[in-house]
DNA sequence: AAACCAAGTTTCAAATAATGAAACTACATA
DNA sequence: TATGTAGTTTCATTATTTGAAACTTGGTTT
């Protein structure tokens, strides 16, 4: 094995992937010459990758502008990485029903590498979403679905995770050490739900609450999301029995079909 | 010596995309063995292949069940993707609203490789199943906005395209040649608008507009979609202010952000 | 108009990484 | 214990990638 410098050449397709997060990263169509001042590889090798992810559908190319962007292939394998590694198309229809019965903005996030992915949505006025709003990752420590899936790990993933965490203080609310965070988990816990109380952006709050499998296993978690302007936490519960019902069905039918028990690792 | 042109043969970050969409395709976790089935390259080298996608987040292994899936970095290089390089973010409130006065389900495509690839999609008040569903690829010679998209193609690209296409007879409406093709496509032209009279389902029936550029150039399309049990072609013309509507807004604002006179910010 | 410049494209020998048959391991089943 | 199946590793061979430099293109300055 390799160890010490892990230079970037231990791999072509490493390599080309780097370039597309580069891409990926501007948000904006970009040119050659600004991929070319923040990578690390010389003009030609650059080159040719680019042509070859363009080439491949990974990258597009707009000729008139000559700049790069993102390629629709990727949208493509976005909607197959969105029905097969993620609970969204199991708990589609019971986010709809959440949405519509609450009026309020729901989310359905899972836990990746000690952050929250937002893996479906549902607004607050529009009944229907894509996975468009799948993919946003946020922070674990100051969401309440991140809080509500971090209750109900075990302390062998709990504690590498909560030393991943950035600990900023958001807001004033935000919770910003592990030990107060161990004291608000086990809370949380005992409750059976989670708050945001405005840990994350001011006016925002949320309740949630976590799907586990039989065994206990996370999965991911559902949240109702409202403003202090319009509600209070208090006037969060009254979206529990709704939020439980939601909850319970999507780890059933997730049981059943794709999360047999045991962890894994 | 330059061999022989063969396939995509050509270059090793090509052959690890093709094992991206193979797992991908299948729409659920897929073995090892079940990849190496239907893969052209031997055990080691896909072996290797898996290995390096996996390592760099494409691919999600699951050790307990030994499975492979889209990984999370796919998630989020598909939503930047979708983002940057869709018409679907400016789309989406005149979408929103073209769904609410319509009632109607709305569709969002682009034209891909030949292909109609849905990036947005409104449903109906009244869901009707149906084969679409954002990220998803269809035929462009048998839908409406693929009609509407081909229409306004330059013959240097159109001929390519329609070489492509299946010409699968779906149903007994289905145009199944270039050439019948060719007279359709000058009439959607004409007319300004692409209907899909049940060519590609029974019972379902659309009415398409192109999105384009003001030279000209093809951006994507909008369709308003019903069943011929609620309504027919010519009842479907009603929503084309609305329609017509949405498009010149999308498009003027496409021109806009993605064809700007200067570059700016 | 000529000279210049910047961005993008191509070349080619050297360096490097990919290849794949076969051997190996792990584990399940007979 | 024997046998089979799925997954993993090895290593000499082969093909691909690499990147400095030269070249092209299109626009701007002198």
């Amino acid at each position: 094995m390799t160890t010490g410098a892990r230079q970037a050449g231990d791999g072509t397709v490493a390599k080309a992937l780097t370039v597309l997060d580069a891409v990926a990263e501007h948000g904006r169509p970009v040119r050659f010459s600004e991929l070319l001042e923040e990578s690390p590889y010389p003009k030609a090798t650059l080159y040719r990758f680019v042509q070859v992810l363009t080439q491949q559908g990974m990258l597009s190319f707009d000729p008139e502008r000559q700049t790069y962007a993102p390629g629709l292939r990727l949208v493509r394998l976005a909607h197959a990485a969105w029905q097969a590694s993620s609970l969204a198309p199991i708990a589609r229809p019971h986010l709809d029903r959440l949405s519509r019965e609450t009026g309020e903005t729901v989310h359905l996030a899972q836990l990746d590498g000690g952050q929250v992915l937002y893996v479906d949505k549902r607004n607050a006025r529009e009944p229907v979403a894509m996975y468009s709003q799948a993919g946003k990752v946020g922070p674990a420590y100051c969401t309440g679905v991140g809080k509500a899936m971090l209750a109900h790990l075990p302390e062998t993933e709990l504690a590498p995770v909560l030393q991943q965490q950035s600990w900023h203080a958001f807001t004033g609310k935000t919770i910003t050490t592990s030990d107060a965070m161990r004291h608000e988990l086990s809370e949380i816990r005992a409750r059976g739900h989670a708050f945001d109380d405005e840990e994350h952006e001011p006016g925002i709050i949320c309740i949630a609450v976590p799907i586990l499998t039989r065994s206990g296993r996370v999965l991911g978690a559902v949240s109702v999301t409202s403003t202090t302007a319009r509600t209070d936490l208090d006037g969060l519960t009254r979206h529990l029995p709704a939020l439980r019902a939601a909850v319970s069905a999507i780890a059933g039918e997730a049981q059943d079909w794709r999360f047999p028990d045991q962890a894994a690792e």
